[in-house]
RNA sequence: UCCUCGGUAGCUCAAUGGUAGAGCAUUCGGCUGUUAACCGAAGGGUUGUAGGUUCGAGUCCUACCCGAGGAGCCA
């Protein structure tokens, strides 16, 4: 009979054979006679019964005392099991240590209660633990479904670089990087400018990949190190940006609820509240969204961007994204279209999610006329030098253009109903934490 | 950068200005169905750092360090 080796997560289908399964152990309990190891291998956790009378003296002795961590390789049968976490479970026949943690330096995360400190400094380890383990595996979900719905959509994947000679916005902050021979370069906290160059080449594209923010922000929102997903279409506008955003969401949120809904149970989830984002998203323009906040008395004037806090009363009666379009051009970036009717108004979007996500996406039209960007330059007092490939696209076939980002921790966290951003990340970069 | 809160055993937390303690973890013992198992015992401390007030400071004061939450900014 040949011995096979399974993934936990597999049990189901291999009751009553015998089988090898390769693990850590998760938890164990003991009796004087029996013993319940816990076995986890990534894919699951199953309960292993060690009974004293049924296994050598030594091993069963062995099992009894092994230390929180250890790695294992056990083999036995698999028998449904009602009592069971999970429904499973395998009785241990024999196993092997593969390395003991020795309990002189003892695996330092228990299954108590930790504050967060202590697990941020132990994050390489606290990867190990059901909930940050079930985030991990939502973020996958999330970061798969993004690429297929893309690819399925006529996208291709044009990648765009992180080492970048120049802020793309001027607006916020950039880290800078000792480049040769004196050169500095800045890590790029978007692939924007590059993806309106490639939507000329490829009709429509998209750039995954990480992005950086030098911003001194300390919230559950922001970390210093993120992933964005930019599609940019040639031939499009302020619309389709709406449109494609919005299928794109609906198409992620029900992958998440197709493939990951233990991982949603674990993470105690309240789905019905994902189950409600449902076509069509709610729509309003800005300035509709400051008649709102005034009416919930907020003392917000026409022309200032929406803090967080707006964000919150604008949503808070919400059950679905919102979408906030034609925003004051002053707090755009200078590549943002404008209204053709009001010149100060910008053909931008931001989706802002319910339950206090916040902005999920923001995008919008882009200026594809050569002299009105190269005066939009001017205004935010970029050097012109910097941006002449840039304008060349305005030079060359220039055609209506939209795109947006959607930044994947934000997403996640919403899936997740986490309330921070740093567990939707397996290392996150925040402003006071870059270890380990 | 600013505002608020916090730092005591490996971890999570108690302790009126007056002998630093509990639970978990670790070690030893008990238990053949445990579910963050339970029961009994043991070891474990420069109270973030440096000053100051006081007969006496974990506790009060000052500065600094570290962390958390929030604001601004943003995805």
């Amino acid at each position: 009979m040949s011995l096979e080796r399974i993934a936990i997560s597999q049990a189901g289908s291999h009751v009553g054979a015998t089988v090898e399964i390769a693990g850590w152990l998760y938890n164990l309990r003991s009796g004087g006679k029996i013993c319940f190891p816990q076995v986890r291998d990534g894919s699951g956790i199953i309960q292993c019964v060690a009974v004293k009378s049924a296994l050598p003296e030594e091993l069963f002795e062995t099992l009894k005392h092994l230390t929180q961590e250890s790695s294992l390789i056990v083999r036995g049968k698999i028998r449904a099991e009602a009592r069971a976490p999970g429904g499973f479970e395998l009785d241990v026949e024999t196993a092997q240590i593969v390395q003991r943690v020795p309990e002189s330096d003892p695996y330092p995360i228990t299954p108590k209660e930790h504050g967060i400190d202590f697990l941020m400094d132990h994050r390489h380890l606290w990867l190990r633990s059901r909930r940050q383990h079930a985030a991990l595996l939502v973020r996958h979900e999330v970061i798969k479904a993004i690429r297929d719905y893309f690819d399925s959509h006529g996208f291709i994947l044009v990648d765009t670089p992180i080492f970048t000679p120049a802020a793309c916005e001027g607006t916020t902050t950039l880290f800078e990087v000792d480049y040769f021979e004196d050169e500095k370069v800045y890590l790029a906290q978007s692939g924007q400018l590059y993806g309106e160059a490639t939507a000329a080449a490829f009709g429509k594209t998209y750039c995954f990949g990480p992005v950086f923010r030098a911003e001194k922000s300390k919230t559950r929102r922001h970390l210093t190190e993120f992933w964005m997903v930019e599609p940019e279409m040639a031939y499009a506008d302020l619309e389709d940006v709406k449109h494609v955003g919005e299928e794109l969401i609906l198409h992620v949120i029900s992958r998440v609820l197709e493939n990951r809904r233990e991982d949603l149970k674990v993470l105690e989830r309240d789905v019905s509240k994902l189950e409600a984002v449902k076509a069509p998203f709610h729509r309003m323009t800005y300035d509709q969204a400051v008649e709102k906040l005034k009416s919930k008395g907020s003392e917000i004037q026409w022309g200032s961007d929406l803090g967080n806090t707006d964000e919150t009363l604008i949503t808070e009666d919400l059950d679905r994204p919102v979408m906030i379009d034609r925003y004051p051009a002053a707090v755009k970036a200078f590549y943002f279209a404008l209204a053709e009717d009001r010149p100060d108004v910008a053909l931008g979007v931001d989706f802002i999610a319910p339950e206090g996500y916040g902005e999920i996406i923001g995008g919008g039209q882009r200026i594809h006329e050569l002299d009105l960007l190269l005066k939009r330059l001017e205004e935010h007092k970029l050097p012109r030098e910097a941006f002449e490939w840039y304008l060349d696209l305005r030079k060359y076939g220039s055609v209506p253009h939209a795109g947006f980002g959607m930044g994947v921790e934000r997403f996640v966290a919403w899936m997740c109903g986490l309330d921070h951003v740093r567990e939707t990340t397996a290392f996150p970069r925040m402003i006071y934490r870059t270890k380990p």
